[in-house]
DNA sequence: TAGATTGTTAATCGATTAACAATC
DNA sequence: TAGATTGTTAATCGATTAACAATC
């Protein structure tokens, strides 16, 4: 689970930034221009010294008085995070989750993630419009990763499928994947994974109601 | 008297259960009846002592030579987090997402956690079975909850109901909240919440993708 | 037995928080 | 100005890891 991110951001650090580039696009949309970071920790439950330390790390900084201005700080946190070009995505396998994701994806008006093609080995699927993209035979997954230089994989397929079919991502050349499988994928480091481990979230909860019981 | 009170386990610690959990279910299909701490702590990148003392935390302890017993060890788990009971769950906002888990959760054949009723407001949707469920109307929800005791709501409604059925969903007297949505749900602490953040994970495969680039 | 493995202690490492002079 | 807010240092807190006697 520790990932090697030596001359970069701390793992709990980068777990953050995605929340406060969330909470400062809110803000922004709001109408607001300068945030306080005792106002930005408050929003995540994080003390202001923390926010001030994570922005620093980003290069974000902030002024007496104004606190953090917030198109400063999104775009400090976005060029760290590497959300300053254009990642194009695919999600290889439409069952009921791949079909969710692909409208979830398809629809965000994201400038960042470009879904660009679906892939399903059903036959029933192939050709079927999804989102608005024509599901794709997955025997063509590889060739069109490689010929198109796919930045991200979605992974829906199977379990009993996953581990298959990742290798062949990875062959193809896939730069990340994003594993909604409950299979722990074993890749080579020059693959980024992150898994969504769906399943996970009840045992938490279970835990949250049990403790809150007694 | 000094009672063995509990203090709950800490987050870096809670986190590991899940994955300490399901690596033992997949153990133990495989036929094993024991596992050493090295090699646990192998499958999920974690040190041999890190796994004794997460173990040991739950009460989980082993022998020497021998390692942990896999059923001793998957029981003290289960009853850490709770999971010796089972949690009645129900799905509100059927769209596509709802639709993928509820399959996904309607198929489970765990013991643990219970699909019981889904909830949408779009009366094209309502009345239709989904996974084997009759989707019921919304506004039966808060006494559907409220006379069957719900334990979890699983929240899979548009960003902009996400408040509002939330509430509905507290004041009906639902035990934990599994959100999916992007808002930053704000409910008395007596609820147990867990975010997904679907999206979060692609900002995190960027920065992992952009790392691994220079 | 020989030696793999444990539980636990102590050392280390790293992250969070408190505190405060500097700022505008 | 007065005082809200910063960046950063130092203190604290907590989690991870190394080490090792005990075990069977």
């Amino acid at each position: 689970m520790r990932k090697k991110t030596s001359p970069g951001l701390s793992m709990p650090t980068l777990d953050r930034m995605p929340h406060y580039l969330h909470q400062l696009y809110l803000l922004k949309e709001n109408g607001s221009e300068y945030v306080s970071s005792s106002k930005l920790g408050e929003c995540l439950g994080i003390k202001d010294a923390q926010v001030r330390k994570d922005l620093a790390s980003v290069g974000a900084y902030g002024r007496s008085w104004y606190g953090f201005n917030i198109d400063e700080a999104i775009e400090a946190i976005e060029k760290a995070l590497g959300l300053k070009r254009r990642y194009t995505m695919a999600i290889i396998g439409i069952g009921n989750l791949g079909r969710a994701l692909a409208n979830y994806y398809g629809r965000e008006e994201t400038q960042i993630f470009d879904l660009v093609a679906l892939f399903d080995t059903d036959s029933k699927t192939v050709g079927k419009k999804v989102a608005g993209h024509k599901v794709r035979p997955m025997k063509e997954a590889a060739d069109f990763i490689r010929d198109n230089g796919l930045d991200i994989a979605v992974l829906t397929v199977p379990n009993d499928a996953a581990k298959e079919v990742s290798d062949m991502l990875v062959e193809a050349g896939v730069k990340g994947i994003y594993n909604f499988s409950m299979m722990e994928l074993r890749l080579p480091p020059k693959v980024a994974v992150e898994n969504a481990r769906l399943s996970y979230g009840l045992y938490k909860l279970a835990y949250g109601i049990t403790i809150r019981g007694k």
